[in-house]
DNA sequence: GCCAACGTTGGC
DNA sequence: GCCAACGTTGGC
């Protein structure tokens, strides 16, 4: 079981939402490292940090539960989706999605909370620059987390 | 709205 | 294959 944490502008798709979905494709990932990450090391099983991004309270709101497998983004063959991608061709698609489910919410853990924990410093989604839209969580970081949640 | 950081594109 | 230009992301 390995753990990641997802990025999503809640204005485009929130904890909320996924809540009322219960379940949903993660479509629309168009970066390849993000892509690779699906493709090649999420499992059915593995667990997730839901962040919400570009808002008021920008951090970590939630927990999600990879469902199935990567699969073709539907996306990118739509003409008429954000997403779509001339450049994929159905016999070979470029973007990949998995399914993730709802987990449940947690209280907002911001980014000035997470900055001040020290076994956190390296967390990828806390470094500048930083747009990948899902990233690992090493073990003690995920442990770290939990344990400012109250879940350890 | 600003601006730093980054990925992608395309001319050469 | 280099690299400048451009578009996008995202915190502030």
């Amino acid at each position: 079981m390995k753990t990641w944490l997802f990025k999503s502008e809640p204005s485009q798709y929130s904890i909320d939402d996924l809540a009322r979905d219960e379940v949903t494709a993660w479509t629309g990932v168009r970066n390849y490292q993000a892509r690779n990450f699906m493709r090649d090391d999420m499992r059915p099983g593995d667990r997730g940090f839901y962040f919400h991004s570009s808002c008021a309270e920008p951090g970590i709101v939630g927990f999600v539960e990879v469902v199935k497998r990567a699969y073709a983004d539907p996306t990118q063959f739509d003409r008429k989706s954000r997403y779509y991608d001339a450049g994929a061709a159905r016999a070979a698609p470029r973007w990949l999605n998995v399914d993730v489910k709802f987990a449940g919410k947690t209280r907002v853990v911001g980014l000035a909370e997470l900055r001040s924990h020290k076994a956190l410093k390296a967390m990828q989604v806390l470094q500048r620059g930083n747009r990948l839209s899902i990233t690992p969580v090493t073990p003690a970081e995920w442990a770290c987390i939990q344990r400012l949640l109250g879940n350890a």
